[in-house]
DNA sequence: CGATCTGTTGACTGTTATCAACTCCGGTGG
DNA sequence: CCACCGGAGTTGATAACAGTCAACAGATCG
């Protein structure tokens, strides 16, 4: 939970996942990198290519975007702290696209460095598996939303994996959180239509669940939204000392959420 | 490619996505295992179970169920040569159900087997982290499934994978598979109702694509069937050595598809 | 030989996609 | 300063795909 370093986003993710000491966390300060701006839906890795490096998102969103056809569907979210590409580690061919969902900011890491912590740093070698079961844990998990769950709770369920994952890293403690997406980003996420996105967020709006209002939404009602999308934050395997039961269940203060 | 002992499969599947030695794959026949038999829909692993032994499956297929409602939703499908629970060796907690889907034959192998391979064959544990990638990738592409298909489409693509799968162990080389599902397992993996797969699989019979007949699919027309899902086999990981171009553009003998 | 599960069919309903038009906003250039 | 432009958001009408309900046929099994 230390900040103001430029990896202290990646700290507290591993942190959250498995067991790492202080000495630990002093390997990532020495971590090579190179800081790179993406602007917003430009491609940071294309289908086809072969990853060389990973790409750690410090400020924004990344995206894995479905290869074929001009909008294509999204498969997955990265938010900061998150290695975007872990799987290129092991399986360098890259499937599908990786584009920025809006301004992003990123650290390209070569492989070698994260090869070499197998013996510097076993602990975090082994957080880094934690974070790629993690990946799949929320892939499964997106499949059964999409399979058996309607627009509205799709989109419920987004934005509350969203708000965790981003109070997991630190951010958005007063669910007010920076969502720098179109509604085009947000239905090719939940596999629907932009239209049928933007009637979805209208009834969020209409209960009273959220306020999306320019690139900011505020969720008005935590305990309401979690309940619509039959949240439980159980398959991310985040452990539960700072984004637990504590934070998880506290409604923001009403006076916060003045109609505009 | 070897045949004949317990866990060729298991050898099938390791070999086709890494370099795997006969020395390394001599340490396999010395897998402690207990074999267990388990009748269609039979749970073996139940929602928040701690798991402490990995299920390879021998013969048949395993499915992960959402926990929550009655016939809940398919989140993946094992094949013969799969582990099906390889997380649990980092993520012991068990999420979900693990279901037979038809009479199934498992080989249980505890955690401490798998964890002692990281020194007798680092080989075999490298290949083993590529099965796990694997598992996601696929998961990833069932995302794109659900997402971006119509229910001919998913079913197609399903029963394209799952060939495909099949052979990479050696299995349904002439395109005629067991699959003792219920049209009611198919649906709740493709997230359609079962009266649509009814009339989906109704399709694909007027097509000419497959036959199913009991528990007998035939695959009429693999390059039609390959052609309406869009199945590109890529994303499995598997490497073209046996199922690649030469027997995937193969068709069947027209000769072997006499109408019943 | 009845009980039950699976497969099949028809009629009706509902969620969501598609199409089209329009507004609103930020930026750009005259 | 204003006109223009393109992208994003919004709205209504219509259409398509898939869900639900209900009934029945066929298989399988005790």
């Amino acid at each position: 939970m230390q900040t103001g370093f430029t990896f202290s986003k990646l700290a507290d993710h591993l942190a959250s996942l498995g067991d790492v000491t202080v000495d630990d966390l002093d390997i990532l300060a020495e971590m090579p990198s190179t800081i790179a701006h993406f602007s917003s839906h430009q491609a940071i890795l294309r289908h086809g290519d072969e990853g060389h490096q990973c790409c750690l998102l410090l400020q924004g969103y990344l995206s894995w975007q479905d290869a074929e056809g001009t909008d294509g569907q999204i498969t997955s979210i990265s938010v900061p702290g998150d290695i975007a590409d872990l799987q290129t580690l092991y399986r360098p061919r890259i499937h599908g696209n990786l584009v920025a969902l809006g301004p992003a900011v990123v650290a390209l890491v070569p492989h070698r460095f994260f090869r070499e912590l197998s013996v510097r740093s076993p602990a975090i070698s082994r957080t880094l598996l934690l974070m790629l079961l993690g990946d799949h844990a929320m892939q499964r998990n997106w499949t059964i939303n999409l399979g058996s769950r309607d627009a509205l709770t799709r989109v419920a369920h987004l934005l509350c994996e969203i708000t965790t994952r981003l109070q997991n890293v630190g951010l958005s403690k007063d669910f007010r959180l920076s969502l720098p997406f179109t509604q085009s980003d947000l239905a090719a996420t939940c596999s629907i239509s932009p239209v049928h996105a933007n009637r979805t967020i209208q009834e969020l709006r209409r209960c009273n669940l959220v306020q999306w209002h320019g690139k900011t939404l505020t969720i008005s009602d935590w305990p309401g939204l979690v309940r619509l999308a039959r949240f439980d934050p159980a398959y991310l395997g985040f452990r539960s000392r700072d984004q637990g039961a504590r934070s998880m269940q506290l409604q923001p203060a009403k006076g916060a959420v003045a109609p505009a």
